[in-house]
DNA sequence: TCCATAACTTAGCCTCGGCTAAGATACTCG
DNA sequence: CGAGTATCTTAGCCGAGGCTAAGTTATGGA
C-alpha cells in the first residue's frame, strides 16, 4: 500500500521529527535567555544584577541561580564578580538584544489583535522562545501594515 | 532622554516571578501534550499508535519512548497493550482534544496574519504550549471579525 | 571596630527527558 | 514449526534545572 501523498494530514515523520527536534533545542535555550534577559534588564533599571535578585525574579532558589549561572558562565554569557553582582560578555549581551526585540515585537503583536497588556506580557515570556524568525518576520508586517491603515 | 517607549519598567517581583513559574508548569506539559496528542493522530490517521511510530515522529530513540510512555501510564494519560500500541484514557483522550483544538486554532491563525503553511505548523508545534486562554480566545475573536470581513 | 545579617556557595538530593547497548518477546514467513 | 526480524524493555549513563540545609564571606550599622 503506497503511500499516497495526500495523506498528509502527518506530516512525513523526518519532517515531524525536525520540528520536534527544533522544538527541544528552543526548549533548551529557552532559560538561557529568560536568565541573560532578566540580567540585561536589571543592569538597564536597577544599575546592578545581584543572583539574590535574580532568584527573586525567577521564582527559584539562590542555589538554583547559582548553579545556572555556572552554566551560563561555562557558556561564555555571563560574568560574576561576588557580592557585586552579574554581568553580561559580548556575546550575553547580543543574546539578551535578540531576546528583547523578541520580547518587545510579541508584546506589541499580542496587544495589536486585542489582547490585554497583562497577559500579552505575560504569555510573550513563553511564546517568544518558540517564534522562528520568519514569524516574527510575519509578525512586524502584521504591526506595519496594521499602522498604515491607521 | 526619551528612551524608546519599550522601555518597560520591570514588573513587581513577585508577579515576575509568577509568570516565570507558568512558564515551568507549560514547559513540563508540554512533552506529555506532544506525545498524547501524536498518539491521538496515529489513532485517528493509522488506526494504531506503537511505540516505533512515535519513537520516529518524535525524533527520539525507542527507549525514550518506553520510558516516557510509562510516565504517562503512571500519570493515568495511556495504556499499553505491549505489540498492540498505545491508546488514550478518558483523561488522556481529553487532553489531546484539547492539545488538538489549541493546535489547529494556533496554526488558523498564524496563517491568517500572513504567515506560510509550513512554518506556521512547525511554529504552532512550539506556540501552542504558552498561549493562555484569554489569548487563544482572543486569536479566536480576531479570526472571527477577519472572516465576517471578507 | 566588630559582629549580625544578608549574600553567596557547597553538598547532596530529585525528576525529566534524552542517549546507547544489550536483552527479552512477539510476529511472520519460508 | 522454527528462525529471523521487528518490537519492546532494561540497565546504566548524562545534563539541565529544580530543591533544602548547612556552610562561608562581605557589608554595613551600632
Amino acid at each position: 500500500m503506497p503511500k499516497s501523498t495526500t495523506s498528509r494530514l502527518l506530516p512525513p515523520a523526518d519532517d515531524h521529527a525536525a520540528r520536534f527536534l527544533r522544538q527541544r533545542e528552543a526548549d533548551r535555550a529557552a532559560v538561557a535567555e529568560d536568565y541573560v534577559e532578566l540580567i540585561a534588564d536589571l543592569l538597564r533599571e536597577e544599575g546592578e544584577a545581584r543572583a539574590v535578585d535574580l532568584a527573586r525574579r525567577m521564582g527559584v532558589s539562590q542555589a538554583t541561580v547559582t548553579a545556572t549561572v555556572a552554566r551560563l558562565q561555562r557558556a561564555g554569557l555571563v560574568e560574576t564578580k561576588p557580592y557585586r553582582g552579574l554581568f553580561l560578555t559580548r556575546a550575553g549581551d547580543a543574546m539578551a538584544e535578540a531576546a528583547k526585540r523578541r520580547h518587545d515585537l510579541m508584546v506589541r503583536f499580542l496587544l495589536a489583535v486585542g489582547l490585554d497588556r497583562e497577559t500579552a506580557e505575560a504569555d510573550a515570556e513563553g511564546l517568544e522562545h518558540h517564534a522562528s524568525e520568519r514569524t516574527l518576520a510575519t509578525f512586524a508586517r502584521f504591526l506595519a501594515e496594521q499602522e498604515s491603515k491607521a
